[in-house]
DNA sequence: CGCATTCGGGAAATCGTTTGCCCGAAGTCG
DNA sequence: CGACTTCGGGCAAACGATTTCCCGAATGCG
């Protein structure tokens, strides 16, 4: 209409005001309902109106800016393709939109530099908080972010970084990794397996870590020794390459693998060495991926979408400056037997 | 140090100025290094300095609302983790961060009224570009975008818009999904397969109508008929229902699924009908997921990566208001022969 | 030496909201 | 009937940058 090439601006609120013959900020009260305020209600019908006939919408910057928050979450994950993080990504990107809040999510790779670069994006943001996911972003970043009371929440992140920064309020949602382990080892050890080999994280995580903490205190329980091999990475290839050494000699009669990718490269390896899964050697895994189901694979099962969503909800709450009860989430995980575990063949010992 | 609860806010410019004794403006022009001023270098020098000192960052906020451009891109994809899309939006999000813009991800889940808010949040955010991966948007919502000239881009996605909307510009980045069923026939043809099945993928999308067109195009060339069934979603669940009703009767010696989750479902169905794949039937997939190659299905290599990356790369020249010299890319595929597809076995029909 | 440039940078408007404060008119109360 | 509230809403100052003018001083030129 105006303006021969269409060109028409997004109106403001202040086109609203014109038409609608009032001031700005009354229009500003109306729309955010801002309560303690008389309006007539002709007044507010009026206003109303003119701002649904010019389908007006407030810019989220100057709100931002005026409000010094900007309903904004970043997320700093080191591979949004990796099936286990998209669950958790997807249940903290719900949860946000629950509460109207938005999720940046940040590929860090895992490599420092863009989880550096990543960082000052989203504080130049002004981010109200931030979702870290990454299993090792340098602790310096994190305890900086730490030192100056900025949001953010752990998931699924180990706990080294709480030395100097009186790290008793941060918020941390995991998983109990030790549990999970004992789990899986008794579930093989209840099928009466007895040679069981552990094909663990990097130990550079927290959770290989603690995986393996688990696994060795199952198995002592059982009063099995096992043999354990150390994938460099949650990696199918990495997970191919550590089962391909376990294998070598006498293979053990039930594998558990530190996460289901790496689940996936052991069940490789046993097929490329003509042993059949379950027959020949049981199978179990961590996290509970949805292609496990798929393989038919036992595994732990890890809630990700609530961990993810626990996880945006602890935040918010921090950013809102609510008081939060419990500032630690552990969920608790549970075993998922399926066709990759079937009890132990009778013979004894090779 | 000042105010005994460190709650010293962020510096901004006008503490930079001040203790540099130089106007606000002044540093903007030094920080943003704006050509055609003349600066005494001791003053530049100050400047830098201080704002060094301070850890200065300008408000990306307060920055956008005056230049009115965000350095933000919106993505709408129906599934975050669908491993094809993860590696669309791996491109897109790496392209997005070597240019100095943030991507926003939106997972839509494929509900209209999700997309309908998240194309809302999005303008309100005031995003410079919205890049539409979700296969089938309802047209009415990219419609009014573009009627606005609102910057779009799709990626991966049909054409079903262009029809009043002068379409001539938009932008575009998909693949030769036909060229690509007809590649996958005639290799599955080559290896001496005369009893071809498709498992289609949902024919409401362009993408399943595409590869469908070039599947029959090139059976007919080769004077084959072939079996269609129809995978109602781009599933493994739903390849898996819709290859046991392939394999009822007499089963193809070759299916070719429109893709690599629907080729698992295959696989699956395959398998529990005690066909060895590729022995009784070879099978080709298409989009070569990462997964694709730890099975060591036979696909259809789809770039992902540089999907993303170009679609990204078009949508920021466009925002940024640069010409555009090709505004629609078609990028080609290539097949990635696996173990998944043998030789036909010599024994003629059954 | 007078005038015109160039140098080096200051002033102020602007982007679009929100909100604390203020104020006139109308109603209430004593 | 006058003082005091309550109504209904206007005013203007932020929020933190960028950018278009503008201007005094120093320099160059003739």
């Amino acid at each position: 209409m105006r303006g021969e090439r269409g060109k028409r601006a997004r109106s403001t609120i202040l086109d609203v005001a014109r038409l609608a013959r009032v001031h700005p900020s009354t229009v500003s009260r109306i729309l955010n309902d801002r309560p303690g305020l008389t309006l007539r209600p002709e007044t507010r019908a009026r206003v109303l109106a003119i701002s649904k006939r010019l389908d007006y919408r407030p810019s989220a910057l100057a709100r931002s800016l005026r409000l010094q928050r900007t309903l904004t979450l970043g997320m700093l994950v080191p591979d949004i393709a990796n099936a286990f993080l998209a669950g958790i990504i997807k249940g903290a990107e719900e949860a946000c939109h629950e509460r109207g809040y938005t999720l940046i999510v940040c590929n860090t790779a895992d490599v420092p530099e863009r989880e550096a670069t990543y960082l000052r994006v989203l504080r130049e943001r002004q981010v109200d908080g931030v979702l870290v996911a990454s299993a090792r972003l340098s602790d310096e970043s994190i305890g900086s972010l730490l030192a100056e009371r900025f949001p953010v929440a752990l998931v699924n992140r180990g706990t080294h970084v709480d030395r100097g920064t009186r790290g008793n309020d941060d918020l941390w949602v995991h998983v109990d990794d030790r549990g999970g382990a004992v789990a899986a080892i008794d579930h093989l050890a209840a099928l009466g397996h007895r040679r069981i080999a552990h094909v663990a994280g990097p130990q550079t995580t927290t959770t290989g870590r603690e995986r393996l903490v688990g696994t060795r205190a199952a198995l002592r329980r059982h009063g099995l020794t096992g043999t354990i091999v150390e994938a460099e990475a949650w990696s199918e290839v990495e997970g191919y390459r550590a089962a391909r050494q376990l294998l070598r000699g006498d293979p053990p009669s039930a594998i558990f693998a530190a996460n289901d990718l790496i689940a996936f490269g052991v069940l490789r390896a046993a097929r490329e060495a003509g042993l059949d899964v379950p027959e020949d050697v049981a199978l179990v895994g961590f996290n509970d991926i949805p292609e496990a189901a798929l393989v038919d694979l036992s595994t732990v099962h890890v809630p990700q979408h609530e961990m993810g969503a626990r996880a945006a909800e602890l935040l918010i709450a921090r950013a809102e400056g609510r008081p939060i009860a419990e500032p630690r989430i552990l969920l608790e995980t549970r075993l998922v037997a399926r066709g990759s575990s079937a009890p132990a063949k009778e013979r004894v010992t090779a």
